[in-house]
DNA sequence: TTGTTTTTCAACAATGATTGTTGACAACGG
DNA sequence: CCGTTGTCAACAATCATTGTTGAAAAACAA
C-alpha cells in the first residue's frame, strides 16, 4: 500500500475526490497489521473525526480495494477483512477463537493449479486459509489483554474444510 | 457423506430425532456436486415438503456438518456453502462471476504449514481457494443454461488476495 | 396402541453486516 | 471566488442467518 501522500495523488488522478475523512483513513490503514474490518477501521477512525459514518468507511476501502492498494478478504470470520499488504504475495492464518488474522509471507508464493485438473477453468488467483489458534487463545490467558476483537460468535461459519483438527 | 439411512442411524445414535424434513434433506444432498448453499437446499426440498422452512434447512446442515458428514465453507461468495463430499480431501474452485464451486480433488492433498514459518500458531487446517472464472462463464454463452445460481450480486466480497488477475 | 417426555417444526421477529437513498456540503477546475 | 460534480452523514433497507415460541411429531415405555 502506497502512503497517505501517494494515495491522496491517486484518488485525484483516478477522478476521486480527496477528504478530510478519507485521508484519515489512509493514516489508520498505513501499517496497519491486523487486518481490519470496516467496523475496526470505523472504530479507529472515529476517535479522530467523531461523525464519520461507518458506510464512508466502506466506500473508501472499496475504492482502495479497487484501486489495488488494499486487498478485500473473506476469511470466514463474518465480516470482510481489509489487508494493506498487497505488496508482499502471501497467505492468511485464521485464528478459530478470536478471528484474529496474521500474514503468511513467504510461504507457497507461486501457488500453481497442478497440470492435468484443468477443468476449463480459468484460474485467476489462488489463496491458502490456515485455520488454527492464535499464541494468545492458544495459552489459558489469565488476564485477558486486549487483542481478541471479535467474541466467538460466527464460530458457527469456517467449521472445517478439510478435515485435521477433529 | 453417507446414504440417507446411515444419517438416519447416526442422527438416532447421537441423540437427534430423525423426521421427514430431515430425511428429504438427506436424499438432497446424496450426490450433490453443486455446493449448494443453505437457500439452494431450501428451493431443492422445497418442491418435496411445500411448508419446510429455512430455519429447518439451516439446523439440520450444521448439524450434519456438526457431525462431520458435510463441511459448511465459506468461500466468499456471501453465502455459506455445504460440501457432501469430505471423503475426499480437496479444494475448491470458486467462479468469481456467477459464484459456482467446484472440487478440485488430487492437488496438494497434504499442504502443510512450511517449517520456520511457525509464529506460535497452531495450525489445524488448511484450505485453497483457486478464484477464476467457470467453462460456463468464460465463454459468451449466448443460449445461457441453467447452472448459474446466484446472480453476481455478491461479488464485491472476493476481491483479490494474491493478485493475478488484475 | 396409548400416553409421556422431549425434540423439532414452522412462523415470526430480530440480529449483524452491508448497501441504497438523499439533501446538504465540500473539493476541484476555471 | 464560483459553479459543477462528487462526497458526506443520516436514515432506512437489504441479505444471510439466528432467536423465540406454541403446536406437533418422534422416541420410548407401558
Amino acid at each position: 500500500m502506497k502512503t497517505a501522500e501517494e494515495l491522496t495523488e491517486l484518488f485525484r488522478s483516478s477522478g476521486r475526490k480527496v477528504t478530510a475523512q478519507r485521508q484519515c483513513i489512509f493514516r489508520v490503514l498505513q501499517g496497519d497489521g491486523t487486518h481490519p474490518s470496516a467496523e475496526a477501521v470505523h472504530a479507529v477512525v472515529s476517535r479522530e473525526m467523531e461523525t464519520i459514518s461507518l458506510k464512508t468507511v466502506y466506500q473508501t476501502l472499496y475504492d482502495l480495494a479497487e484501486l489495488g492498494e488494499i486487498a478485500s478478504l473473506d476469511v470466514g470470520t463474518g465480516m470482510t477483512r481489509f489487508d494493506p499488504n498487497v505488496d508482499d504475495r502471501h497467505h492468511h492464518l485464521v485464528c478459530r477463537r478470536c478471528g484474529s488474522v496474521r500474514d503468511l509471507v513467504a510461504a507457497f508464493p507461486e501457488l500453481r493449479i497442478p497440470e492435468g485438473a484443468d477443468l476449463g477453468f480459468e484460474v485467476g488467483s489462488a489463496e491458502i486459509v490456515f485455520r488454527g489458534l492464535c499464541p494468545e487463545c492458544r495459552a489459558p490467558v489469565p488476564g485477558d489483554r486486549a487483542g481478541m476483537r471479535s467474541s466467538p460468535r460466527t464460530s458457527s461459519t469456517s467449521t472445517s474444510t478439510s478435515t485435521s483438527t477433529r
